[in-house]
DNA sequence: GCTTATATCGTTATATTATAACGTGAATGG
DNA sequence: CCATTCACGTTATAATATAACGATATAAGC
């Protein structure tokens, strides 16, 4: 039995396992179709191999999706426990993107949509700008 | 002289004015080719109209993009002061989208952004779930 | 074992979202 | 007046994402 419990990693298939090491293995970033690109090699054709891996790793915590970018990171949490609260700092410049975890912050929103009576499914916190490096004098 | 100032309602061209009317119009947030059906009788016959238009709405302040529908909504506030600092709660049910002016939470963020030497340009709140109305027992 | 359900896969085609590139004409500023 | 900028219209194309089909494999129940 290979039954995927809370907390322990998933058997991942073959095609999850490429893509995902595709992720793990960029300094930023991909694109589902940057993905591909990189896949042709082991076999990958179409588009829709991408996106299906792409919707199972982000079910099981694995892996980002960055809504304004259209493109997907691998998770850096150890153990993804703070997938649902994890925000992006993504530098325009230099493409790289910093996963942190503003646990006040996600507790303030999850604050509103209680008192709105919202029942809140995902939390989208994405910060676009310039990275220290990037914008040094 | 029609210089535009801060804080004052710049003067739309023709395009402009039918694109942030056709938001203002509608109840939920409208992706650009929804916009385009819309003013197909105004003459609007290309994508690229309604991209240059609603690129011109958001620097003024008047729209926002919503990263992760893909879509526009007319700001509501009025005079649009806290245009930086809006986030969204977007219902998966109705389509409905409440914006809100989570300040506390945004101050937090923008707290983390300084300690880490990363230039904020642009903050992407955005909430998913289900609103009060379409989550009643 | 057999069989029924469930999940993954490969493929083709297509839908959806967004921009490049070109030329035109109107308004602005010197 | 001339140069510059800006908005516009149009055609073409790029980039992102999903529908629909059938095949194969794996797991579950009997």
């Amino acid at each position: 039995m290979s039954h995927h419990h809370e907390n322990d990693q998933p058997t991942l298939t073959k095609n999850q396992a490429l893509v995902f090491g595709a992720l793990t293995g960029s300094e930023g970033p991909l694109t589902a179709y940057a993905i591909l690109d990189h896949l042709r090699d082991d076999g990958f054709r179409a588009p829709l191999q991408v996106y299906r891996a792409l919707d199972k790793l982000v079910d099981f915590g694995m892996v980002h999706r960055l809504e304004s970018l259209n493109a997907f990171v691998a998770c850096r949490h150890p153990g993804c426990t703070a997938h649902d609260t994890a925000a992006f700092a993504i530098c325009e410049d230099c493409g790289l993107v910093k996963e942190f975890a503003p646990d006040e912050a996600m507790s303030l929103l999850k604050g509103w949509a209680k008192t709105e009576g919202f029942k809140l499914a995902k939390t989208t916190v994405e910060l676009r700008g310039h990275c220290s490096r990037c914008s040094v004098n």
